[in-house]
DNA sequence: TTCTCTACTGTGAACGCTCACAGAAGCGCC
DNA sequence: GGCGCTTCTGTGAGCGTTCACAGTAGAGAA
């Protein structure tokens, strides 16, 4: 009989333990844990009732050691970390990484890199080998953290398109500029013909892609363009009500905007109201990622929603082929228009 | 000369190598990487160099093999995810705790046991030893998960007062009912009588103990208590909306109602609109938490301030004490009233 | 029979580190 | 000189695993 898996909470058993217990050798334990190949029926079996009795874990440190795997992957936050960690998408998306990853057994490390020492700090403890993989969020370009990991021939998966690196670098994203396509589309459809819109952070692939969507359904629609009604956030709330100030300015005639996200569209509807337009009647408005705060607000905005629940298990899909040696891969999912108050 | 720091991708340098570089032997190698005790000066200073040159970094699955120590800490979450994923203060939390053991060199491993298969992969995860101690987030009493840890003797640190657990297992928390009072006593210097709440759920402390608070104030103040002024919610936006049509129904002459959260204040202040009272002339609103929810709302919540900086702080000061041998500890931080528009 | 092939099993050696121990060197004191 | 003490250093062992290799046994083919 087996002593103690339950109370004396001494020293945990190990792959010998079990090998004993079961009647066999180490090897063969190990083979049963790794896959089962080459392994008996019967010692199969003898082995799982093994592991069962002695309540034994894997110990992955040993493991590790040997195989030169850490068998856990980072999750690289490498932005003023504030903006992030208030963006409800961040959440979706962190939560639906440490899940998928879950799935595989495999254990999520949460790495913040705000400033130059502990980005310094971390690229260390990755380039070392302490993980297999990173997950980067990073929206602005000419991250210096990325392009050490690409060179350092880590495996690593982008949320977004990153814009400075090279072509090999794997990364996840939505579909910016169709979402924003149809998001201005809609607006036209509605009547609308002056059209603003106020952008994103321009040194990211969201701002630019968004940006350059609502442009090419505006030429394509033959509606002129007007450099008025073009203005620029930085994502945030506050900008988004500075936004729509100068907006009101530039371009008082303004019938409809196109904010490149829910949270400076908060702030585009406040300035609106401020100024006494009416949503939808006199301005229509439409944001981007149908977060939280698109339901929040009100009028509740008409909004497009990004697939993270997709994008998240996508990340996780793609860093775990890379691992497994394949070869990096971009994917791009579809987004969602979804009609609310605010058009 | 050393070869291949950078170009050269092949192994990662060993604590032999930096020996060999240094001119000394592993063991002092290695004792000056654990504070460099029992070293004279030459030598550190030629081992120091030495790993400055080969660019090493210690190898912590070799280290935790021997040490049995992991050098990682567990954040852990118990709850159907999403609505702490939404929770503002959750994401300060876990960023302040993240940030907290990175100035320790300490890896964060973020897990989530939502449903009963995860809860139990998780706890056999930890219970293995690897993690030295978990930060556990997880407001509801009665938590398997948590009794079995505290079980197992896994040092271990919650985030508000565990309602289940004997007080042998350590926790941060806010002054929950002097926070309560504090309000409370706000809105009777205004001048209000009929001041009503909205509970959290009552199996939580936050609960329980906001509760306490606002009865001990109106009974102090010798203001009668009625039953019809209390109704409960779940900490959601939603059920904020509904607790107060219920209280307004129940207690027409509310002229006050002290809410257990912002979220919940959001849905309070809605309700209230959509009843045609005026905020704060007919019934002033104070919320709890200080989120962001509290400034987005119009008008902006008169609130407490939980200070969550302090406490991802504590828990991880608590916590790494326990790691190191102390005894449990129970650490209660001071609230703040954060005056605004709504009362 | 003998040889080969397949399916399975056991046995050292690592992996990179820390720990315990044994020594060496220096110093002061009897 | 002998002894003890402190400070410093090197060495072997071993943490728990996987991996490469060397077997063993049984089946089928020559």
């Amino acid at each position: 009989m087996t002593m103690s898996n339950t109370g004396g909470r001494r020293k945990p058993p190990t792959i010998h333990d079990v090998a004993r217990e079961a009647g066999v050798s180490r090897g063969t334990v190990s083979r049963v844990l790794n896959g089962g190949h080459y392994v008996s029926p019967s010692a199969q079996e003898a082995v799982n009732a093994a592991i069962r009795r002695t309540g034994y874990v894997v110990n992955r440190h040993a493991r590790s050691l040997i195989t030169g795997r850490s068998d856990s992957i980072g999750f690289l936050l490498t932005e003023p970390q504030e903006r992030f960690f208030e963006d409800p998408n961040f959440n979706v998306l962190l939560r639906g990484c440490t899940q998928a990853l879950a799935a595989h057994d495999v254990p999520l490390l949460l790495m913040l890199a705000g400033t130059e020492d502990e980005r310094r700090r971390i690229t260390r403890y990755i380039t070392a080998g302490h993980v297999d993989g990173v997950l980067l969020v990073s929206s602005h370009s000419g991250d210096p953290v990325a392009e050490e990991l690409r060179e350092a021939g880590v495996p690593l998966v982008a949320c977004g398109k990153p814009i400075g690196l090279g072509s090999r670098v794997s990364y996840v994203a939505a579909d910016d500029r169709d979402g924003a396509r149809d998001m201005v589309a809609h607006l036209l459809s509605l009547g609308r013909r002056r059209v603003g819109t106020v952008t994103g952070p321009l040194d990211t692939p969201g701002g630019v892609e968004r940006l350059a969507g609502y442009r090419e359904v505006l030429s394509e629609a033959g509606v002129e363009a007007d450099d008025r009604l073009v203005v620029s956030g930085d994502y945030s709330r506050a900008s988004g009500e500075a936004a729509a100030e100068r907006l009101l300015e530039q371009a008082p005639d303004v019938d409809a905007v196109f904010v490149a996200s829910d949270l400076m569209a908060q702030g585009v509807l406040t300035a609106l109201h401020r100024a006494g337009r009416r949503v939808p009647e006199d301005v229509a408005v439409g944001g981007f990622d149908d977060s939280p705060a698109a339901t929040a607000s009100s009028p509740a905005l008409t909004t497009i929603r990004q697939p993270w629940d997709r994008i998240s298990a996508e990340m996780v899909r793609v860093l775990l082929a890379e691992i497994g040696g394949e070869d990096p891969a971009a994917v791009i999912l579809p987004t969602e228009l979804v009609r609310r108050e605010s058009t």
